[in-house]
DNA sequence: ATGGTGGACGATCCA
């Protein structure tokens, strides 16, 4: 069971280069971020006809989320527990039926969280956009306990936005006030981490070099200035059968691309 | 110190 995370960077921007990348790599799942697309407006027929059930949690002009599954899906939920009020289409669960085992996965676009405001000492300010991502990441902390206690296997396959330690990043020294890499957001991403879950790409590939987001701007490609920020955790059922994870770099390269590019893993499920 | 790019939307926000 291969599985994908993809952030797109706009549907109607990738109605190009995303089908190409599915009729090379051929994954059975793809959780896509950012498709900035209402549901009703999302191109489904285009994945259809490839073979592709379509599975959408959007909302107009920013962030939303879909799944994308050769395989049958049961039980698709849409939105992250723990806050009614919360209005932005970021999360997406369904059960992958494979073809010896089933998946649960979870498609996730966590909130970036800039600008970020300090106080006189120095500390990061737990309010406004920053201050949400921090809330949202202990709502997903306690959705993925819950998951964690089913014992099934489980990935939670997304736009982390966070940049787990420095050697995630060409050039680390650039982001110490980033949210992406405040010592208080890797702290968050390493509490669900520490439930009891194995993030795929490091369980695989150690050292530096290694990223899945390039800028637009400044040439960050060209210079391959880049961050690793799209992540795959799994649960330990699903650790076990983890076979093989890869960055699809070459896919920032080709016509048109989204900033970010492809990660993806092979189950043994 | 600044501006550098791209997407969606509708003259501005978000990343």
């Amino acid at each position: 069971m291969k599985l994908a995370t993809f952030n797109i960077n706009g549907i109607k921007a990738r109605i190009e280069a995303l089908p190409r990348w599915l009729e090379s790599a051929r994954p059975d799942v793809v959780a896509l971020q950012e498709i900035k697309s209402v549901d009703e407006a999302f191109p489904r027929d285009v994945f259809e006809d490839m073979g592709y059930r379509v599975e959408t949690h959007g909302q107009k002009s920013f962030n939303g989320v879909a799944l994308l599954s050769r395989l049958p899906l049961e039980d698709v939920t849409r939105g992250l527990p723990g806050d009614d009020s919360d209005e932005q289409a970021r999360w997406i669960e369904a059960t992958v039926i494979g073809e010896k085992r089933a998946v649960r996965l979870c498609g996730l676009y966590l909130p970036n969280g800039n600008p970020v405001s300090f106080d006189p000492e120095g500390a990061p300010e737990a309010t406004g956009k920053y201050g949400y991502k921090l809330a949202w990441m202990e709502r997903m902390r306690a959705r993925a306990a819950e998951l964690l206690a089913t014992e099934d296997p489980v990935v939670l396959a997304g736009d982390y936005n966070i940049i787990p330690q420095p050697e995630d990043a060409a050039r680390p020294e650039t982001w110490v006030k980033d949210a992406l890499f405040l010592p208080e957001s890797r702290a968050a991403f390493r509490r669900i981490v520490n439930l009891g879950f194995t993030e795929a790409f490091r369980a695989r590939v150690t050292g530096p070099g290694h990223y899945s987001f390039w800028d637009y701007q400044a040439g960050a490609w060209e210079r391959n200035n880049g961050i690793r920020i799209d992540h795959l955790l799994l649960s330990p059922q699903a650790a076990d059968l983890l076979r093989d994870v890869q960055i699809d770099r070459a896919v920032r390269g080709g016509e048109k691309p989204s900033d970010h590019v492809p990660v993806w893993i092979d189950l043994d499920a």
